[in-house]
DNA sequence: CGTGAAACATTAGCGGC
DNA sequence: GCCGCTAATGTTTCACG
């Protein structure tokens, strides 16, 4: 949970890796200019501290049949809880519940402002869209207004985090 | 730029490469049920047609000391122009070329509705924020006006899509 | 941190369904 | 067309200096 110390040479390796999660392991220690052994040991070492979270592929979603991208602000009814007991059904422990089953949701923050929710989320088309809000969001009970916004243009979206 | 023709077992592979990009394809083979030669051609085919657009090592914004996660909404002054001609220096140009210099700034879309952009911003804290807000991105000459939400928690953020 | 060696993975060519 | 075999080459990984 806590911040992981990084040298010069861990930040160098995680540019690499967050650009190129497929780099072997000789070929990130040249670019370091370190030998393989301590390269992996490096590298091994970030991943238990949990800085590396997990390797992935990305796919083009206009390559798969995704054309359409939102954003969906969302508003619960009545907030009653923070943490409830266990069973407590409450309407947010529900909500994030949900999201988690829908696949075109690919990420949902409590958010600060007017509106509990971000969503974002990957459809086919308008009629994806419409039919993922009618049939399946605006169907929650706990779901009381939403807001939402299209993706017009994509000037930049990576996922390599600034190395601070 | 067109949607690539997928059967059950290219969707398999993808759905596996998208969680875990790191595997090896002898692995994959094994998990599809087919031997590693035809596994690693579509691998190959899918990487070459573009449907797999990159492998990447996703970090946890937390252990690098990146506690603070915003949305920011954009506006610009009065966009005079959708492309235009080279040099031309128009507002949208100017922002998203800016935009793209901007580590903490990890995603930019131009949007539907009142605002233009809709900014994803990794920082550490609110002070990292407000310097960035005042030194970076109200000093940009097209911004007229922004709007920031926080992330209070997150609920799911996956960089998987659903496979249609 | 680097070396070296065993275990393991990748990849291209070829034959078969 | 797509699958699977084989064999050469390259990579990972770990005990040890």
């Amino acid at each position: 949970m806590a911040r992981v110390p990084l040298d010069k040479t861990d930040r160098k390796i995680l540019a690499i890796l967050q650009t190129d999660g497929r780099l072997s392991n000789q070929e990130v220690a040249e670019r370091v200019s370190l030998s393989p052994s301590p390269c992996l040991r490096r590298i091994k070492r970030l991943e238990e501290s949990g800085v590396i979270r997990q390797y992935v592929a990305l796919l083009a979603p206009e390559r798969i049949g995704l054309g359409l991208l939102a954003y969906v602000n969302v508003r619960l009814e009545k907030h009653s809880d923070a943490a409830g007991a266990a069973g407590s059904r409450s309407p947010r422990g529900d909500f994030a519940a949900s999201v988690d089953h829908w696949p075109e949701v690919v990420a949902c923050y409590a958010m600060t402002g007017e509106m509990d929710y971000l969503l974002r989320v990957h459809v086919e088309d308008m009629e994806h869209f419409s039919r993922f809000m009618m049939e399946t969001l605006l169907r929650h009970a706990a779901v009381l207004d939403v807001k939402s916004s299209f993706a017009l243009q994509r000037v930049k979206d990576t996922t390599a985090l600034p190395l601070v």
